[in-house]
RNA sequence: GACCCUAUGGUCUAGCGGUUAGGACACCUCCCUUUCACGGAGGUAGCCCGGGUUCGAUUCCCGGUAGGGUCGCCA
């Protein structure tokens, strides 16, 4: 039998990064095993669900390219989806529900208690078999002792998540649960909720959970906590999932940085960890540099105009050829999208400001001189490519007795107001001949 | 308070009784180089503590400590 496995969110309105793992986790052991990866949305609080709380989760994981075979196509309750055992919203499964709790009433396994309905649970410590963290044997709490029951439906008619939980997975066909250790404990009572309703209970694989930085807990207020985050911060899905992935499993031999079909081949249930992660933000913006640099022109052009944009600089107004040829000057050099408008705005800048610091190294009297030949050097290039440049600044630098540097950094600051950037003689072939000898001209002007 | 899980450098991890404890991120040094980045070569840094078991424990057992989780008419 393959395995069925689902990721079972709340609509919180936010998709918590622990929870875009542990869906990744579920996905990619369906994936893995050729099994099926269902989406259930766990919206039985209606007070705090809406369509858009759910559009959060679905856009979530279709950036993280997470399909799910069964599940809602819409954030809408009672909208199309995929499978045959929905509906997929809880909020649609009340007779489910009510259907269950009226067996367990009526043999005895549930009652009435102040208007709510509890379930009688069993009073022995229950063996929790876990694929990750093997046999625990779950001992009733203090509280517990004093009555072990609890409530599979308020007051108010509202199924408990316990209840749903268990009805859901088990008419849903699930054979392995791949969710957060935070229900480590609470699978006592969905394994005595299986056997009262004379079911054999799915696998239980625990996960270790996300640790902030500092090893406190990933509360939702916390900075990252947010898969949207991610994409907001211009974070590339493959290096978030890559990322995620080597938080509490290890595909072994030492890889770091691994394909999509690579972890596919690689995942499995025994490799995961036993203990909690923390986040490491470095890491990840290590992976998003990897993944960065090999990316397609297309792609790496889509994503440094949308990162222009953020920061109101509307690059249409310059020709298509132009910014493409600037981003690829680009390329390989950046981490993160974000770092590009300070890095190459100057492409796109009629006024550019000087960089304080470098400008005291570079900016010195000494220097006009050689700005001023190195001017007239350019100005009798023919064609005023990289490497014509390359020639003529080098031979401005031999006839002058300097090093290239002695060049190189005051005319990078001239052109750009940077003191680092793109490589020189590319950057001013795409800038131009008529611009660079213009901003030349005004570092000259400046040494006056 | 009770119950459960966990514990290798700052971080993510490999290890499954005998290893010079391996890799990656970060950090430092050097090389390459038009800057930065990349790449290359080095370096600093680790088995939480205490008892056992054993010829021998990072590894197995117990205790402690620390971190996390659970004990809701939240999910």
């Amino acid at each position: 039998m393959k395995p069925r496995v689902r990721f079972a969110p709340s609509p919180t309105g936010y998709l918590h990064i622990g929870g875009a793992r542990t869906a990744l986790f579920n996905w990619l052991y369906a994936r893995h095993t050729g099994g099926t990866f269902v989406l259930r949305i766990e919206d039985t609080d209606a007070a705090r669900n809406s369509q858009a709380a759910v559009d959060v989760i679905l856009d979530g994981l279709r950036w993280l390219g997470l399909d799910w075979d069964e599940g809602p196509l819409t954030g809408d309750a009672t909208g199309p989806s995929n499978g045959d055992r929905g509906p997929y919203f809880q909020s649609q499964r009340r007779e489910n529900y009510q259907r269950r709790v009226e067996a367990l009433l009526s043999r005895g396994l549930a009652y009435e208690h102040e208007g709510a309905i509890k379930f009688k649970m069993q009073r022995e410590p229950i063996l929790i078999p876990d694929l990750v963290v093997g046999e625990v044997l779950r001992k009733l709490t203090d509280r517990e002792e004093v009555d072990p029951d609890f409530v599979i439906v308020r007051s108010d008619g509202q199924p408990v998540f316990h209840l749903v939980n268990v009805v859901d997975d088990l008419e849903m066909g699930i054979t392995h649960v791949i969710r957060g250790e935070d229900h480590l404990s609470n699978t006592a009572k969905h394994i005595a909720l299986f056997n009262a309703f004379g079911v054999k209970p799915p696998h239980y694989a625990h996960i270790p959970l996300i640790l902030n930085g500092d090893g406190s807990k990933m509360s939702k207020r916390d900075q990252g906590a947010s898969l949207a985050s991610y994409l907001d911060n211009g974070f590339l899905p493959e290096a978030v999932i890559n990322f995620l992935c080597l938080l509490g499993w290890s595909p072994k031999e030492n890889r770091e940085k691994l394909s999509l079909a690579e972890t596919i081949e690689r995942f499995d249930l025994p490799q995961i960890l036993r203990h909690n992660a923390r986040f490491d933000y470095e890491k990840l913006v290590w992976l998003q540099g990897e993944y960065a640099r090999e990316l397609s022109g297309d792609r790496f052009y889509e994503c440094a105009v949308h990162a222009f944009g953020k920061t109101g600089l509307d690059t249409n107004k310059f020709p298509l050829e132009y910014v493409k040829a600037a981003l690829d000057t680009c390329k390989g050099k950046i981490k993160m999208f974000s770092e590009l408008p300070a890095y190459a705005g100057f492409y796109f800048k009629d006024e550019i400001v000087y960089e304080p610091e470098a400008a005291k190294k570079s900016f010195i009297p000494e220097n006009k001189p050689r700005l001023e030949k190195l001017r007239d050097a350019f100005s009798r290039l023919e064609k005023f490519d990289a490497a014509g440049i390359e020639t003529a600044l080098k031979a401005t630098a031999a006839e002058l007795g300097v090093k290239v540097g002695a060049l190189v950094h005051p005319v990078r600051l001239a052109t750009t107001g940077n003191p680092n950037g793109p490589s020189l003689y590319h950057l001013l072939e795409v800038l131009g001949k008529d611009k660079s000898q213009a901003r030349i001209e005004k570092a000259i002007a400046a040494l006056s």
